[in-house]
DNA sequence: ACTTCATTTCACATATTTGTTAAATAACCA
DNA sequence: TGGTTATTTAACAAATATGTGAAATGAAGT
């Protein structure tokens, strides 16, 4: 139930209303009518947006009664931070060393 | 053609090509041709993935003679570690909280 | 001008995503 | 047992994404 690939994770991510649920089950667990309140969408809907988040590793759910709280999981969100974040410095080293060459000896640019 | 917002670039990233395209480009610069190399898939499928790329702010393309070099840009990659760290420490610190309340006075646990 | 190389656009097929309504579970309450 | 509440599943429609092969564009080399 946990599948936790960068892939099904930013998928999950990349929707609007999902990245909203996952902003509000950063404040605390919530069940699925709240969740879904500040919505303009059924709770089918919600439903599924849930089971995608499951599914991404993104949430846990419990059963309480009638109740199905969901919960925030933190893995797939540092595994996120830690690959945008590995990239964007990577890139960022190269450039560092690229603008270190350049003055080491002229050149013209090619990117305006 | 910069939109840059978060569901557009978790959407460009969510792709395995793509993903590895950007990786590919944070070890440098890279033409159309160069980056199709790695990937079971034809010229105009990667041609598409570049415009989504583009689309979502996260390269940007020179035009050099016969050449359209892209290159990666860093912000949209900060904004999307940004956004994953901030939710995931935000998260965590309420867990933290909820600890220490738990350990102040006994409680039993819901979430097995 | 003709050819070649790099890249894009077109037209199309298929698969996936997102939403809806209506019906099905599941647990609690009277 | 029957009724209400919370949530999910089923069946379907519309939009979007991804890939292909064939043709078009654009710049360079001869």
């Amino acid at each position: 139930m946990k599948s936790d690939q960068l892939d099904v994770v930013l998928a999950a991510l990349s929707d609007p209303t999902r990245r909203a649920i996952v902003g509000r089950l950063a404040e605390g667990e919530a069940t699925v009518l709240e969740l879904a309140e500040p919505f303009p969408v059924t709770l089918p809907a919600i439903s599924r947006h849930l089971k995608v988040l499951e599914h991404a590793g993104l949430i846990t759910r419990a059963r309480n009664g009638k109740h199905r709280p969901c919960r925030l999981r933190l893995e797939p969100l540092a595994e996120v931070a830690a690959w945008a974040e590995h990239t964007r410095s990577a890139w960022e080293h190269r450039l560092d060393r690229l603008e270190a060459h350049l003055a080491a000896d002229q050149h013209e640019t090619e990117h305006p």
